[in-house]
DNA sequence: CCGGTCTAGATTGTATACAATTTTATGATG
DNA sequence: CATCATAAAATTGTATACAATCTAGACCGG
């Protein structure tokens, strides 16, 4: 009986690709960085056969690049990166946001009160809840279109982008239109307007990627 | 210095990577088997270590689902996945053709080649031969994109398209008229007309979807 | 016959140990 | 000083062994 409520206690190797997942993601762990297998092992308090899985995984997942016997390495970001990425995320996110449209998803409560938290957060300079918010606002619309796929696609985006902006981001630079970009986007999907729902999403993440471009050259090439 | 011409041995995980993710692509293992892994590294002739590595892998590329303490399966198929992935594709192939149109890329004759290799293909029913051949024209297209992040999309859909196909298609269901298609989707690339390459590769995969629908239905929806 | 408990077998998870390879340090040589 | 050869150290790759967990079947009371 005694039902496992606690369910069973999960491999060591599957905590680990979270932790790891985050301290890339973060860029605590950044592009380019060495991943040595005895160092993050004693790190993590394990041996290097759950870690190794780890990094296997996170290969699989874009994140790390492995070479056969010279190791690991967090996978590198250049500027074009940044460019290739949001061409590809705005095409993602359009499919996304057109079949949320079909079916009239209304995202505007919760994406109301994301705004409301945002602000709490941006007086507290809680970057990192700002990074989460602006995350589920994207996340939910994934979710309502209803294609399991797109949203693991867009999920790999948002890991590769995020990498990004911890990269190339001062704290500073969160755009604080970004929370009024996405009601007027919830508003139009609630109307079903798909078009102009994508055109606002086109005309946000437009911004935020040039945004980031800026911050790119003022802060030198060599991030 | 005898420098390396041979290239040193890749390890054992690497080769095996691309074995299982070919045999899970072909349907040799079909969706939904257990990969159990006394079973596995016996026929491949290695320990569990790097076959483990090689699972995680394929579970960070979506081919495999793995569960704590239960092992591996093929990541199942449903019809409901072949509807989604389609949807997906047609954004991304849209979005590679678009790009691919800015600079005229001119596939016509790498095309055109293809076309007559198809035809001895067909003739020969060499099915494998006829995958390949249609994954170059698709793969050529991604890469004229110039968007490696749009490539490796591109890359992950193929993967899962490969699988449905493999799991409902009979030999005879391969539409003739692929090739022509592609050639007429080549013709507006290299004229530098998006919309109507778009528009093109559209009912070309509204076409391979809906027969791969048609042939699920046909056979049972039992796969 | 049904549901539940228990044990044996099968299977996965990981630490240890060692082999293979690469990197770094060293010194010899021109 | 630059360049190459070589040895030592560091690091990765994998087999073995064993612990932890799950699964299947035997058994039993209802």
């Amino acid at each position: 009986m005694a039902m496992n409520l606690a369910r069973s206690v999960e491999p060591r190797s599957e905590g680990l690709v979270d932790a790891l997942r985050e301290a890339i993601l973060t860029g605590r762990y950044a592009p380019g960085t060495r991943l040595v297998q005895d160092d993050l092992a004693e790190a993590f308090g394990m041996s290097r056969i759950p870690l190794r899985e780890a990094l296997r995984r996170l290969e699989g997942e874009g994140l790390v690049v492995i070479s056969p016997n010279r190791g690991a390495i967090v996978r590198p970001l250049a500027p074009k990166d940044v460019v290739d990425l949001y061409d590809l995320r705005l095409a993602l996110e359009a499919l996304a946001l057109r079949r949320a449209s079909e079916r009239y998803a209304d995202l505007r409560a919760s994406t109301k009160a994301r705004h409301a938290q945002a602000r709490q957060a941006i007086a507290a300079r809680n970057l990192t809840k700002l990074f989460r918010l602006d995350r589920d606002f994207h996340a939910d619309i994934a979710a309502a279109s209803d294609n399991p796929h797109l949203v693991a696609a867009l999920g790999a985006q948002w890991s590769q982008i995020m990498r990004v902006m911890h990269a190339y981001f001062q704290a500073g630079d969160y755009p604080v239109d970004t929370w009024d970009d996405h009601e007027a986007i919830a508003d139009a999907v609630a109307h079903g307007e798909a078009d102009l729902a994508v055109e606002r999403m086109s005309a946000h993440l437009t911004g935020s990627r040039d945004r980031i471009l800026a911050s790119l050259r003022a802060h030198g090439d060599r991030p």
